[in-house]
DNA sequence: TAAAACCATGACAGAAACTGTCATGGTTAA
DNA sequence: TTAACCATGACAGTTTCTGTCATGGTTTTA
């Protein structure tokens, strides 16, 4: 084995055993004492963090921040790391934000002067417009380790009437409109509730765990699976611009039947609840769409439209 | 200097270079000629995308997808990237897909078994929420080529009453509540018009060249703070559900005056080209607002009630 | 057609780097 | 005090690396 790929594996053996003596290593790679030294100060000089504790139980350690062994990217692949960075720009808070740069310089370090071009270019022809907040949420790692560990967390959170202190069980974190939403089984309530975490005053994580009851991705598709109770027929003629407009709904854009490139029509079942929002939705459109069923809808759009004639008259 | 040290220079060298003969890489380096083969040949074998053309003129030359020399990141930075990628998880369409999962998996065969694990738990517990669109954008990137090349596009463009096909410039893409937008100059209008890129039906680069006018980022800001050409005075009033629905438009939130939690008003100064935009909107929340001012405003809104009556007449 | 300018590869000796063994000198915990 | 660690240096034997030379390709150009 070469002497390069047996650092290599090293790096690895290393981060792996977290805490370990010259002696292992020797034996582990059937090297003598003295090489396994020689090799441990080699890889520390790349970079890699260990320290180590003399005496009797001591030997070496490596820092909490593990290194990965070397990888070898091409330009391209560097190209997409900084493009998802782009994607975090108008993030004011984020997890990870001071290691979104550290691997930047690192990065950027190693690229050829044109790519650096390249590279600088990129935020002059693509960005991830979100809105861009000013409300910092300086919990958001706690957050993720605990949801992580199943850890209770105790916050102050700034409520509508007061500021109350809960016991929660974090399910995750989710971004949203620039904003950062955590899920969370409130112990008081007996029941998950959304928190905002640029609200959250106060942070303790606590000892306790909990059994978690629900992850992050069940939460967020529970709402769209609605079960239905009172299914209803929906039946809606569409112009060219209501193609347009409704393609881009996501849960209206499958029941989408384009008959020509100006004509078309809806055709699915929704529920009975849903009707107040799917009104609201097709009386948005104006003439661009014309609802024939189900009855409702049509009388809903005109009750709608009639209030707006009264208010203004 | 070290054999590993020079390899990683003979890397940026040869990336640098593109195209190069043993011979200078042994003058660069102060090593024989059979050693810059053998160095060579060694990089090869570690991943650098290297062949040679035999014969007089002939050489070393780098295949177009440029490797980067060796990188060390920690775990945490490691983290930092798949976490970026999380947040384009939602995108149905992405400029360099390929190279995401290219990186994913380079970045994930290096982890240690226990930061695999930890990875694994990262989308339980955290996701960038994004409308899941299903339309998909096939031309993104082609469009930041043009737009970095400065090079004119030709494309077939879904409108409002008819498929067109025009000549621009694009400026760059964002991407916005899931869509993809492309700002660009359209040559036959003489102005910067907004096109949504899955609307885009079909695209030619042209070898045409053009001046360009304006960066994303420029346009972006320009955007929101419109030279005022002939301005407008908005008064709304509003009620408690109409303080709720206005506070979330980012245009609209710093002329919100509250004057109870049921009862507000907006007072504000907007441009006679934002009508229509603005009709829509305030059309849009019903009797959750009262337009008072500016009277082409009520008058668009009632219009667009009777519309609707006369459609369902 | 020959010469020039490249790459590819093997052989080999001398140089350089690496390795294991010993030895010595620390520190810490039991 | 002893055991179990780390740290470092010296030294000889081993391995690897390098440069030189030689041979055999291919392609361009004069």
């Amino acid at each position: 084995m070469s002497k390069a790929k047996l650092l290599f594996d090293l790096i690895l053996y290393v981060n792996a055993k977290r805490s370990f003596t010259a002696q292992d290593v020797a034996n582990e790679f059937g090297i003598s004492v003295r090489t396994a030294h020689r090799y441990l100060t080699d890889i520390a000089d790349m970079g890699v963090p260990l320290y180590t504790e003399p005496g009797r139980s001591g030997g070496y350690r490596v820092l909490p921040n593990r290194t990965l062994p070397p990888i070898m990217f091409n330009e391209e692949e560097a190209f997409a790391i900084f493009f998802a960075f782009q994607a975090l720009k108008y993030y004011q808070s984020l997890p990870f934000d001071i290691h979104i740069d550290s691997v930047s310089r690192k990065l950027y370090a190693s690229l050829p002067d044109d790519t650096k071009r390249k590279i600088d270019g990129l935020d002059s022809v693509i960005t991830f417009w979100n809105q861009k907040r000013t409300v910092p949420s300086p919990f958001l790692k706690e957050i993720i380790e605990a949801a992580a560990a199943h850890r209770l967390l105790k916050i102050e959170y700034v409520s509508k009437l007061e500021n109350t202190v809960r016991e929660v069980a974090p399910i995750g974190i989710y971004a949203s409109e620039g904003f950062w939403y955590m899920p969370a089984f409130d112990q008081a309530h007996g029941e998950i509730r959304l928190f905002r975490t640029d609200r959250i005053v106060s942070m303790e994580q606590t000892k306790q765990a909990f059994e978690p009851q629900m992850e992050l991705p069940d939460w967020l598709n529970r709402s769209t699976t609605l079960t239905p109770e009172s299914p209803v027929r929906l039946y809606v003629e569409l112009t060219r611009e209501g193609l347009r407009q409704c393609r881009s709904q996501p849960w209206l854009e499958p029941y989408i039947v384009e008959v020509s490139p100006d004509e078309g029509y809806i055709e699915s079942v929704i529920d009975q609840r849903e009707l107040e929002f799917v009104t609201g939705y097709f009386f948005q459109l104006g003439t661009a769409v014309k609802v024939i069923e189900p009855r409702e809808l049509v009388d809903g759009i005109r009750e709608q439209a009639r209030e707006i004639l009264r208010q203004y008259a």
